[in-house]
DNA sequence: TGCAGAACAGCACGCTCGTGCTTTTCTTGT
DNA sequence: ACAAGAAAAGCACGAGCGTGCTGTTCTGCA
């Protein structure tokens, strides 16, 4: 796509964006070297040879999910007017941020997956970029909301990070309602939820 | 502990315990018979032979979890007083049912981690269970909302279903912010979450 | 157009997995 | 106490895993 693009970073890219929609259904862990190589006809050697080991094709894959949800719903949302406008459109960005056709996440939200799997890990290179990339989301989320506190949309002794984690667990809920059960309300279930919050917040 | 049990009852609950506190770990998929059988100090066809096939074992440890969980959550708040205290008293064995010294979920709690591991799988029989499983529970959680109406703690106009599936979504936050963020106020966040979702329920 | 180096394939390794067979050891009722 | 049957062990299998080494094919710049 980008151009004047070696041939490497090409076929890098292609793995990594097979590895993500792979790794949304089966988990980080459970994307094998051999599993990709098939898919994308290559060898395993030659696939492999992209990423020093495994646990660093699961870092750059987390990596390159992130590249991708940021410029998808984060990046988007802060051209709409700050406060309560923001916060909506962003929810709204969020709830359909799996189903693009082009980064495709057939196994629902990577982030998800990821932080169910690597929650009781101990330490390492792949939970360490999981945990930092929640935190930040988090903290992005509820910049969001603060933003909502000083527009007025929000009333000031509005807690931003409580806020964050509210809707942070709406949209697990959501991916569990719509993922496990096939649950075809799902994502209204969850705007109401939020309206519910909205109106809570408000002044 | 149940007396008078056949010896291979015994092993065998002792296996599926085994198997419970591993699987909140890695899942249900990642239990393996070696480990079992490590950490049982027995042979791997010794422990084989008390399930058909791995998967009959998956499906007996959700089976296991699900007496466990009802037992320890479910009949306790049926005690309580219909309508908010028993929502109350329920969401609060909620929030500690992974830390049974005698069920331990070291690695959190074990639907949270199946639900995930499922949730995009073709249908089986691990699957269905876990759905089957899930969906009488929030039926249980919405029958336990709808006493609240009737009892007039809440208003008539909600629908429990909606409030049983907003529960889930915190209770799923929960086990985000305190298993992955490690986060010591996760539990008072969702206490703060579930009271204003019950000061919007009231009259 | 030629050649250096990147990209990829072939192949093999040690390991672990679920599963099934046969054999030994232990439980339990009489 | 002894025999019948349950419970557990021993052992082996085929497959798939991540990983490394060596050789082949291709790309892109001079």
């Amino acid at each position: 796509m980008t151009i004047s693009a070696t041939k490497g970073e090409q076929t890098r890219e292609a793995v990594l964006r097979e590895a993500l929609a792979q790794a949304s259904h089966v988990g980080l862990q459970g994307i094998t070297i051999g599993g990709l190589a098939e898919a994308l006809e290559m060898s395993k050697s030659g696939l492999y040879a992209h990423f020093r080991s495994k646990e660093q094709l699961q870092v750059d894959v987390l990596d390159f999910a992130g590249r991708v949800f940021i410029g998808r719903v984060l990046t988007p949302s802060l051209e709409q007017p700050r406060g309560e406008p923001r916060l909506r459109f962003l929810v709204e960005l969020w709830l359909g941020w799996d189903g693009y056709a082009d980064y495709a996440l057939p196994g629902g939200c990577i982030f998800v997956t990821a932080a169910r799997e690597f929650d009781d890990e101990p330490d390492g290179p792949v939970r360490d970029r999981v945990v930092s990339q929640q935190t930040g989301w988090l903290a992005s989320l509820a910049r969001v909301v603060a933003g909502g506190v000083t527009e007025g949309h929000f009333r000031a002794d509005v807690d931003p990070a409580q806020v964050a984690h509210d809707i942070n667990g709406m949209m697990l809920g959501y991916h569990f309602a719509a993922r496990l059960l096939r649950d075809r309300a799902a994502a209204n279930r969850t705007r109401t939820a939020f309206e519910r919050l909205l109106r809570d917040l408000r002044p």
